[in-house]
DNA sequence: GAGTCTATCGCAACACGTTGCAATAAGCAT
DNA sequence: ATGCTTATTGCAACGTGTTGCGATAGACTC
């Protein structure tokens, strides 16, 4: 839980592999993984920029985001979407997780791999689907709702 | 199937619900409600500003979305965000369902809601909460790509 | 250590969506 | 028809995220 830094092996991993791929380890790229392995789950874009920010003003959008792209492809980070379309990023290290947004009250469970197991299970032999834990975001009414909704 | 003009009992449906709450009726809403059941079924914000600067070039973005917006609260229209956290609206007439995207092939499958029952199903009986069909959008891996990977 | 190649960076512009505010015009009462 | 109230519009600016391009600088060779 949000140690501040990265964890040691990882910027190791990552130093591999980036090289690997004829690519560079960067200072920006390490505060923003570290940044990123501070945030504990679920930052916003905007708010990664921002604490990057604090470390080395100079940095820009761009650079975090596509920093935030190719930690993707290397399958260190994830991205998903909230109700409100807007992204929120995590490192891979998190536990995979799908998200449950009440509209009623607007509360957000997680949704940990056990937990999913059975929907994931109803996807896959309903559609032949098999769909990604980590981009599982649905909405809908919370028991408490429901309950109090009468419905 | 794109019938290029809103039901004839939607218009007035809408005129009825807005006087109901104090609101009008202007011409811009109902060019927007056309274009919106026209498009049938899945069109981007953008899309639908461009449809309606066709048939009223002084449309701005801002009052295309408002009146998404109005639909949505009265219920005659829904959105739901795609796979990259655009938006996609159409009218709650639409069959109600859900989105399958294929992260291998980039195909889309639409989940209607016979498909969608049992998926719903696991959701409510492993979590309580009971999800919203229109907002199910699901990123994975379709059959026909999870053979050819051989996941 | 100097030179070369090219990945990365910063900037500027764009795209989509949202919001505040002043001007317009819809709907109602007279 | 005229005037009044206020919902709606258009504009302009902002927020988040993306993309193209020239400049910088990292890593490798000699």
């Amino acid at each position: 839980m949000a140690t501040g830094r990265a964890g040691e092996g990882l910027t190791e991993r990552l130093q591999v592999a980036l090289k690997g791929r004829g690519q560079r380890w960067t200072e920006q790229r390490q505060i923003i993984v570290d940044v990123l392995a501070a945030s504990d789950g679920h930052a916003t874009g905007a708010e990664l920029i921002e604490r990057v920010r604090e470390q080395d003003p100079s940095a820009t959008p761009s650079t975090v985001y596509r920093t935030l792209d190719l930690l993707e492809e290397l399958g260190l980070a994830r991205h998903h979407h909230g109700p409100d379309g807007r992204e929120t990023y995590h490192l891979e290290e998190t536990v995979e997780h799908g998200h449950l947004h009440c509209r009623g009250c607007g509360a957000e469970q997680e949704l940990d791999a056990a937990a999913a197991a059975p929907i994931l299970k109803a996807i896959t032999s309903t559609t032949g689907f098999s769909a990604d834990l980590d981009h599982l975001s649905l909405q809908g009414l919370c028991a408490a709702c429901r309950a109090a909704q009468g419905v």
